[in-house]
DNA sequence: ATGAAAGCGCTAACAG
DNA sequence: CTGTTAGCGCTTTCAT
């Protein structure tokens, strides 16, 4: 900017002035400065302007894995509102572990980005170091894994509703013994779930047994942790399931390799319903019944309410919580009994 | 800093050391101004540092698309080395789109990322906008969709064997009808896979067929496409194939689909082998037999190797291309005819 | 061992 | 309509 300043024998204010098109300047000038800038292809220095404007046009992005179709139909969403009001987004990932993710938010918010979209991950109980940033005026907005914690914007799936509509449909459908598989982690996604599909039981009149909800680490990753409770439930245990619920994207996806291993035939044998976005449930085999979480829009509404955080200049106090509804899609994993 | 500096009655400079752990300054000053920074949690502003220092220790990444398995397997191995050298990571996608790609690739060169990532999108064939960055001293690295008219390092997977090492395993299984589904856009990976797949041909006296090679616009997203090709080519078409060979993972999966849909059987009436990194391909229907790209190495060769050229201080002339192999997973959409 | 001062590139209040 | 000046938060040379 000092150079063509000097070229045009003008102040750096007023090139400054001329480029952000003030009224203060003549046309002429800033048809000359424009011009001058635009043939020796000037570019502003971002970092500059955001140290001297005190934010950074960038919103930080923590979720677990980047390589979860969830997670990146999220981003996608998150990037598709940001990109176009002129933000760029940072993300990070916490791998499911607690300690990465208080080093991934606090890397971020001293990184000056203008405000912060987290998905929490299943270790996090603990949520100081979100609060303590909120405190210090950094707009949050959760989204997925949420806390109850901490008041702030939400955008959230109806995870109750799924997992009840999802029972509900096994039961139509005959299947009375439905066993539900999820995670070990405490989450508030994890109990909704549950709690959906322990309702639905008892709407139908069907009894809750404890031993058919498994609960699985690592949210499925564990293929032989997996495996051996699968055995356990299907093969050697007492009494056995005719159908799985499953609440998590990886233990579906687990769950559906191990029965062919135990050449346990879907939905013959057993049905099989989860929660999972692959867009590849209809070339499964057999073909995967789904719940779908609506993952890009939820990056959308999450980044419209962190903007509009940003933007507002007055301390927030209400805030809103968004619950987009899930889709159940019905293949051939749950046909007829 | 300035606060610290007041209530420690020291100067911001003495500070700046401390903190720095400079040995300009006295044990006890040190201690004395660590202790003061960690009790009021100070945090350097990172803005600043990168304008005072000309570098903002952030890699800038371009990819077509987050939510493609192999690119966000990539992602993770960029980030895996990249937060372990303490860079950060910026990305932004082109969704194929050439206007896009120079969007974001001139956003990131002025948001000051110190080196650049990048696979070209399909549509660009003028790197004009890279080349000019490369002179001006950014450094960048091309991984995946690379352009050989720019010197720089490169990674990429051997293309060329890996489809040479499908279609002669179509061969030696007893298919000799092989379709070469690809796409329309003219770089370099799409023609490294068809050269595969015409040299196995021509090195098992297997004659090439003009109408065996398919093209698709958009890498196979538009369904409807596919399925008109696909139509032709297997139920209306005069000579037809008996094992189809898919060069991109959207174009394998979709073709799947359509051949359900067809009711056309695999590998009873048709072979199926295509280029994808999908972890459901063990539980496809049928399972699907690939060829893997390892991505996630890739990722981490492509930042290992920008990482030196950030650090080198003098200009580097000598550039480097690492091929990575595929790997061929075979399962029983190719079983023996 | 510590501090004063300049400056990274930009913006904005204020003056003229 | 244009220019002077100060300052965003930090680092670094040079002086003390």
């Amino acid at each position: 900017m000092n150079d063509i300043a000097r070229a045009l024998d003008l102040s750096a204010s007023t090139v400054s002035k001329a480029l952000s098109n003030s009224y203060e300047i003549s046309e002429k000038t800033k048809k000359l400065v424009l011009d001058y800038a635009k043939a020796n292809n000037y570019r502003p220095n971002l970092i500059a302007q955001s140290l001297k404007q005190g934010h950074s046009n960038s919103i930080g992005i923590v979720v677990a894995s980047i390589d979860n179709l969830f997670f990146s139909q999220v981003i996608n969403g998150i990037e598709s509102i940001a990109h176009s009001e002129g933000y760029n987004v940072i993300f990070t990932q916490t791998h499911e572990s607690y300690d990465l993710e208080v080093k991934n938010v606090n890397h971020l918010a001293h990184r000056s980005v203008d405000g912060l979209l987290i998905s929490l991950s299943t270790e996090t109980t603990n949520i100081d170091h979100l609060k303590k940033l909120q405190q210090q005026g950094l707009p949050i907005v959760f989204f997925d894994k949420v806390s109850y914690e901490i008041d702030t914007h939400k955008v959230i799936v109806d995870n109750f509703k799924g997992a009840y509509e999802a029972t509900t449909h096994l039961i139509k459908t005959g299947y009375k013994n439905i066993a539900h598989l999820t995670s070990i982690a405490d989450t508030y996604v994890t109990r909704e779930r549950l709690a959906g599909y322990v309702q639905a039981l008892k709407d139908n009149d069907v009894p809750v047994k404890e031993e058919f909800i498994k609960y699985f680490s690592k949210g499925g990753r564990d293929v032989e942790e997996v495996k051996s409770i699968l055995t356990e439930l299907l093969l050697t245990g007492n009494a056995k399931p005719d159908a799985l619920l499953s609440a998590f994207d990886k233990i579906t996806t687990t769950t559906l390799g191990i029965l062919h291993q135990l050449k346990i035939k879907i939905p013959q044998h057993i049905a099989l319903l989860g929660f999972t976005n692959t867009v590849l449930a209809d070339v499964l085999n057999p073909s995967l019944s789904t719940v779908y979480q609506p993952g890009f829009e939820m990056g959308q509404e999450a980044t419209k309410m962190l903007i509009s955080l940003i933007k507002t200049k007055r301390p927030v106090t209400e805030f809103e919580t968004i619950v987009l509804p899930t889709q159940l899609f019905l293949r051939n994993s749950t046909l007829k009994k």
